[in-house]
DNA sequence: AATCTGACTGTTG
DNA sequence: CCAACAGCCAGAT
């Protein structure tokens, strides 16, 4: 299945459990591409449909990311999940965070969970 | 078929 | 914390 890229995302949109979010980054590494959150981001802008919860989606770092640009809207359906939510940012992001792998209920340290990733600012030719 | 855009992310200033 | 730059992917024009 080349081309169900979309189809995956949607998919795994539609399996996060309420009270619960993913962001993009995670949506992609579902979706079996973790370097396809801007596909993400375009599908769910595209997607517009009542079985996917695109407003548990958020960005990186607890960030609403965005909503139609409605990004109050988005913090309003959070907040009625139980999502704690300050300005755009996601509280408690560490437990409302919703990823595949149980490894024992939840995280409760830090297993190993270092991001390494050597890229950021490549200027210089 | 080629080019642009974007509900992204991380680093640097 | 915010602005800018760079890297990556799929869909739309």
């Amino acid at each position: 299945m080349p081309n169900d890229f979309a189809a995956r995302v949607l998919h795994a949109v539609r399996r996060i459990p309420p009270g619960r979010v993913s962001s993009y980054g995670d949506i992609a590494v579902l979706a079996g591409k973790p370097r396809a959150w801007r596909a993400v981001g375009n599908i769910m802008r595209e997607c517009r449909r009542p079985d996917v919860p695109c407003h548990r989606v958020i960005a990186a770092g607890g960030r609403l990311g965005g909503y139609g640009g409605s990004e109050g809207l988005k913090r309003s359906l959070l907040l009625a999940e139980g999502i704690e939510v300050a300005g755009t940012r996601v509280l408690h992001l560490d437990r409302v965070r919703w990823t595949p792998k149980p490894k024992r209920s939840e995280v409760s340290k830090s297993p190993t969970g270092d991001r390494k990733r050597t890229s950021g600012r490549r200027r210089s030719p």
